[in-house]
DNA sequence: CCGAGTGTGAATGGCGTGTTAACTCTCGGC
DNA sequence: GCCGAGAGTTAACACGCCATTCACACTCGG
């Protein structure tokens, strides 16, 4: 089952009532945490700078997959906004909202894999595989690793680090970061340690 | 433009035309090689066994992404096929098509950049670049550039640029500015380091 | 009770940063 | 045209932050 964050300065009822019809589960986006959502929903139709707004705060916060709704004409500003991970026109349609959300924060297909470069992890199994052979990592790292390839290309602090990933509001130590990311870097090996970036005084990229 | 291949069981005339609506060329699939092709989009609404195979050979034999068109009612086929890249469902609405086209095969993520002539910071990655190559910035120095290029075409005082970059109550000597404004226009090179320029007993000034 | 996994504290080292001081430039006065 | 004050530039250096690393304590199954 799919939890649904959901923003909207509309009428919220109908949104919630497609979002079930969809198979989903809906709740305000301003009465949870992040880490009880699989995705978040934002509604462009009315108010949409400001929930554009909101949508990018989730979305950098949080680092979960955003799907947007949007008029028709609305449709090219998302040319622009190619961070949105996925949208659906007005008026909606439960079937193809159930399809989306399920590609977008659905649970992995046996088989399925992630990859980058020459590393490859198996969601469903939980290995991960560097040119074909097996390195085994902890629970911490595969996760840890996994958020970071979801999430490349960006950086990412310590403290959002251990909010997205560990799942909790830490309360001092920040070094737990450091260390899984170089008991990380060790695991992946030579070249490869440097596929983590440090950028001083901000956080960590990854690719 | 983007070139869309297509392939459909039923009438291709309905098809052909919203793509053109969508501001897209379409062409034939089995009448030109792949290379000439930015995406492929295949019809599943008539004989979606079949037309499936075929999205799923034009995938792995090119390898560029691949859009469906399904009815409602087919949605639920999505779940189990997740290497599709994207889909639109009946009714075509070409506004829809033409961003999902757009971010499927269009030119790659502007957004997030800050860009001033040749120079581009990169917001998301923490990385700055000019002409292409990559420079590698400290902390202060980007985050001093970046406050220039945000703030572009008006003087700062040396107390303001303390003030508004380092942070509020920061406290030292006004040097500090400008032996930061030396190593930026070091790291610039040649040229561009013209681009702070300073007004004498006034501060600096950037473009 | 052992071992693997994980988080924390402390030591280390590098490098980013700010400061100091010498040097250069600009401009105005005589 | 020389000179000196004021302002900016440049180079060198020392401090301190920050990432890294190591060592160890804690937790949880087996």
């Amino acid at each position: 089952m799919i939890t649904v964050a959901v923003s909207t300065t509309g009428e919220a009822g109908d949104l919630e009532e497609v979002i079930a019809l969809a198979g989903a589960v809906a709740i305000p986006a301003d009465q949870t945490t992040s880490s009880e959502w699989d995705a978040a929903m934002i509604d462009l139709r009315s108010d949409p700078l400001q929930q554009l707004r909101t949508a990018k705060r989730i979305h950098e916060d949080s680092g979960c997959p955003v799907i947007v709704v949007v008029a028709s004409a609305q449709t090219v500003l998302l040319n622009s906004e190619k961070w949105i991970d996925e949208f659906i026109v007005d008026p909606i349609n439960a079937l193809e909202l159930q399809a989306r959300l399920n590609r977008l924060a659905g649970p992995p297909e046996s088989g399925e894999l992630l990859a980058y470069k020459s590393l490859t992890l198996n969601l469903a199994t939980y290995q991960a595989t560097i040119d074909g052979t097996p390195i085994d990592l902890t629970y911490m790292e595969y996760e840890l690793l996994r958020y970071f390839i979801e999430h490349q290309g960006r950086v990412w602090s310590r403290e959002q680090l251990l909010q997205n990933v560990w799942g909790y509001d830490y309360f001092g130590g920040a070094r737990t970061v450091d260390v899984h990311v170089r008991r990380l870097r060790a695991k992946l090996g030579g070249e490869r340690a440097s596929w983590i970036t440090t950028v001083r005084s901000v956080g960590y990229r990854f690719g």
